[in-house]
DNA sequence: CACTTTGAGATGTCCGTACATATTAACGCA
DNA sequence: TGCGTTAATATGTACGGACATCTCAAAGTG
């Protein structure tokens, strides 16, 4: 175990910023810096480890980078999380990929309402209770005309006016429309899935049998400010579709994202 | 569009640094930096750019955070992608939260076997046809009684002798007991999640209706120099399991996980 | 020809300095 | 008391220099 937040080995082999990095996190690791509290200052750092600034900040990028600190101008470095923490990230280039949606099928919508949405309904959606949104609902199909699923999407009422652009067939997710007609970026997308069996009413849209076994989508977008913005739920027939991800060994980077004001 | 590689603009109320790496980025998206070459050296850079080393140094990390390019000590800073690559990550601290198994169930093998992958079974787990596995299946239940799921796990045959350390209950992730005894460092998971319905067998043992619909979550875990040494699949009764996963809006980091050697 | 050595060029590490800007708390004033 | 101002402090940006280490190719050597 490293002694914490005193002097570093020099001349170890290893570079001096990766020293005192090690050095920070086992003191963080220890309580000796514990968790919400601030780390000290850059100059005292430098006298601490009689360093140079560019060297300590450098050690301090490499503790934000794997997502132990929070580095904030004019008010210190946060400690966020007690120990290095490996972990398995998924990556994905676009939320469109969440989708695994055939691109040549279409969504089509058969009814659109005012809704408000009662307790059970809340729970389910895990939206504020009372909140009003605005459903559409309808079927995505192939060109072919064979069901891919049923989709019901809940949009925030100001947003209600998209409807009109999906009157038509249309293949482009609702939340990458919303996007662009209203600078709504997506910063956080929230997936639940579990399984049911069709009602008759959807069966019967989807020319599948009552009760089969389906698997169900919901997806909750979160825009500008961690604005719920959009939902969507859809119900696959199961033996058409299942749902694959992939986690790979990583660490997580706080990074550049929000260096922008 | 910005200009590509010439002269950036100082004093534009952002940081030079991000305007050299937009610049570069820009080049790099119009090909005049083509995926697969080396990018200018730095001493290039900083005549191009009339800029200090510190500064296209801060502009190409901002680089290799983004994944865009790749630094090699000696060599030179290879592009790896055309273009800047906004990414949803979802980030886990263990593999154990892939599970969102309850704390206080257990695995119970009632069934352990060799057996060799026909081509279905081998595509139903994207496995390899005619590999062999050591099979073991139970179910999970709650200390109670009830129960969670029913599981199959498959392990490499050298691995079977965990069957011994899971003759009892046992709570503990079954790619856990291998990763300690065996050092298998798991490097990637990935999971498939299908819905279907309880056969006759595997309802009586869960104590649910036949044709109960489920939900069930195929995962293959690959460990040293990506081989898959276990696949799990647990098929749940729908109305008491789903499945949640977050992402949120950041960039890769190719970084800091590679520096040691 | 095969192997070793050398050297140029590239990035990595580390030191110094200065000024800019955001944050927060203390201060002064109405 | 309430609010705007100011000052201290923190990190961000940018400049300069020096040496270390790695890579690759060219030159040298047997």
């Amino acid at each position: 175990m490293q002694q914490a937040s005193g002097a570093v080995a020099r001349g170890s082999g290893r570079p001096l910023y990766r020293e005192i990095a090690d050095d920070l996190l086992a003191g963080i690791g220890q309580g000796i810096f514990p968790v919400g509290t601030l780390l000290p200052g850059e100059m005292e750092l430098i006298q601490r480890y009689q360093s140079s600034r560019h060297t300590v900040r450098e050690a301090l990028r490499v503790l934000e980078d794997m997502g132990i600190v929070q580095r904030q101008r004019g008010r210190g470095t946060l400690v966020l999380s007690p120990e290095a923490q490996p972990a398995f990230v998924q990556m994905v280039k676009s939320p469109e990929e969440l989708f695994s949606y055939p691109a040549d099928s279409a969504f089509r919508v058969v009814a659109e309402e005012a809704v408000t949405l009662s307790g059970s309904a809340a729970q389910r959606l895990k939206a504020v209770k009372g909140s009003r949104w605005t459903r559409m609902s309808g079927p995505r199909t192939f060109e072919s005309g064979m069901p891919v699923c049923w989709t019901d999407v809940y949009v925030l009422p100001e947003y209600a006016t998209i409807a009109r652009q999906l009157g038509g067939a249309n293949s482009r997710p609702v939340y990458e429309i919303i996007s662009k007609a209203f600078g709504e970026e997506v910063q956080k997308i929230g997936i639940e899935i579990y399984a049911s069996s069709f009602d008759e009413e959807r069966a019967k849209a989807l020319g599948v049998d009552v009760g089969t076994p389906s698997l169900c989508l919901c997806r909750r977008y979160y825009g500008n400010k961690g604005r719920l913005f959009e939902i969507s739920v859809s119900e696959h027939p199961a033996q058409n579709y299942s749902y694959s991800l992939e986690f790979t060994s990583g660490w997580q980077n706080a990074g550049h994202w929000s260096w922008n004001k």
